[in-house]
DNA sequence: CAATACGATATCCTATACGATTTCGTGCAG
DNA sequence: CTGCACGAAATCGTATAGGATATCGTATTG
């Protein structure tokens, strides 16, 4: 968990260039190797559970081993892939039913009250920046499906991780991220469909906000994440 | 020469249990490389901010590079070590007041509640072996200071950390467990001292869970971590 | 037909060599 | 005496080779 992390939820949409070089020694091969794996795991294009052999990464990356093994190890370190003994590397395991339960557990826990202290502190640059991140959101009704689900996905992660920018705890923030990948990757799985609640109860967080009112952001937050927990809950069952 | 020379056993000087050599086909060179990094960071035997060059640890270790450079990559992606680029691996600056801070602040968003649900359901058994656990921090006032403050970090871990067990979140005891890595290397730079009052203020929260008590628990709990904090908040005045 | 044994392939794991870059010590000039 | 420049040492980054092990397909036998 690095403290300079901008959100890497922005890597969802990384396809366009199919070729098998354009790495650069920039600032580091190991960087680079890192943030393709991460791109392939968050587009799943390496779905959870398949193997990831260095053979082939080396092939498409174009790498020697060395820096392709280095980013797996820190990919390890992060729990976003699992190495097995004379077996090798592999993508983590999709999120079973009570670690999902666990991490809206802990979200209905951290966030609710994150939102109320924002409320307190929230300044009216801030409160204008998440009003149009949350903005973007509503004003997409013409494209398809696929990238509707896309662009709502990061504008979700980026109002979210706004509030707790806000609420000041940098600790909590980062956490709250790092699960975050995690969880993005199960619900990228389902397809999970993006109604206009919870678009609605951006709108109510954001008014409390706008009001100043912490018991109200903390209410609404909790609504928020309970109803997000519950829409996605049925996935469990199929 | 082939030979795969046994990793000395300099890494478990802190660590009364050392069960002699251990199975090196089962589990991988990586890790036990992974384990002797990790125990010497532990034991501050490399302290914060110091820089780790891989050409010591091939030479103490007695490894080739490339499993250092996974273990490496593996402790960086935790957050124990950080990297720069064209300079190597040094391990994680010390914490920041502002962290620290950060820290009881999520640890009071979580363990109090965490406290109050372990006493709802807590079996005999738990109870027995949690009290065990406070019963061995108290019966050592002959040994040495030093000694005597290893004893105490090793079981108050310990001690936390089968609450959150009975609990039952174990993405949240991951999380709290994983920042109190963190956190042990702080607390031992500083040689904090152990006083009664922790104890105490452990047999309070066995008192709570022994009447199955929620309510009191979450109390005692509570005024445990927040006392914690306070003693060691005069060590950023150094 | 099913189950097991065997062999070929793929992959991991380790070791070593070489180039690129930073860092630090030393000497010289001001 | 201090600041700067230059060069040597140290270290990282990369690449390649070879040994060890698991996996998978095929053939053989009950």
């Amino acid at each position: 968990m690095r403290s300079p992390k901008p959100l890497a939820a922005s890597q969802i949409a990384a396809e366009p260039h199919g070729g098998s070089q354009a790495i650069h020694r920039a600032a580091g091969l190991a960087e680079e190797v890192y943030e393709a794996i991460f791109a392939r795991l968050m587009a799943l294009k390496i779905p959870p559970g398949a193997r990831i052999t260095v053979d082939n990464l080396v092939r498409e990356l174009a790498v020697s081993q060395t820096p392709i093994r280095e980013a797996l190890g820190r990919l390890e370190g992060e729990g976003l892939v699992v190495k097995t003994h004379l077996v090798g590397y592999s993508a983590a395991p999709q999120i079973t039913r009570r670690r999902f339960e666990e991490l809206y557990d802990l979200r209905l826990l951290l966030e609710p009250e994150m939102a109320g202290r924002a409320a307190a502190t929230m300044t009216d640059v801030a409160l204008a920046e998440l009003t149009a991140a949350a903005g973007v959101m509503s004003r997409n009704g013409g494209t398809d499906e696929r990238a509707r689900y896309s662009q709502f996905a990061r504008q979700d992660a980026v109002f979210h991780d706004q509030i707790l920018e806000v609420a000041g705890n940098e600790l909590i923030r980062e956490t709250l991220v790092h699960q975050h990948t995690h969880f993005h990757i199960f619900r990228l799985m389902f397809h999970a469909r993006v109604t206009e609640e919870a678009l609605d109860e951006h709108a109510a967080i954001l008014a409390a906000f706008a009001a100043r009112d912490p018991a109200a952001a903390e209410q609404a937050m909790r609504v928020h994440v309970e109803r997000s927990r519950d829409r996605l809950l049925p996935a469990f069952d199929l």
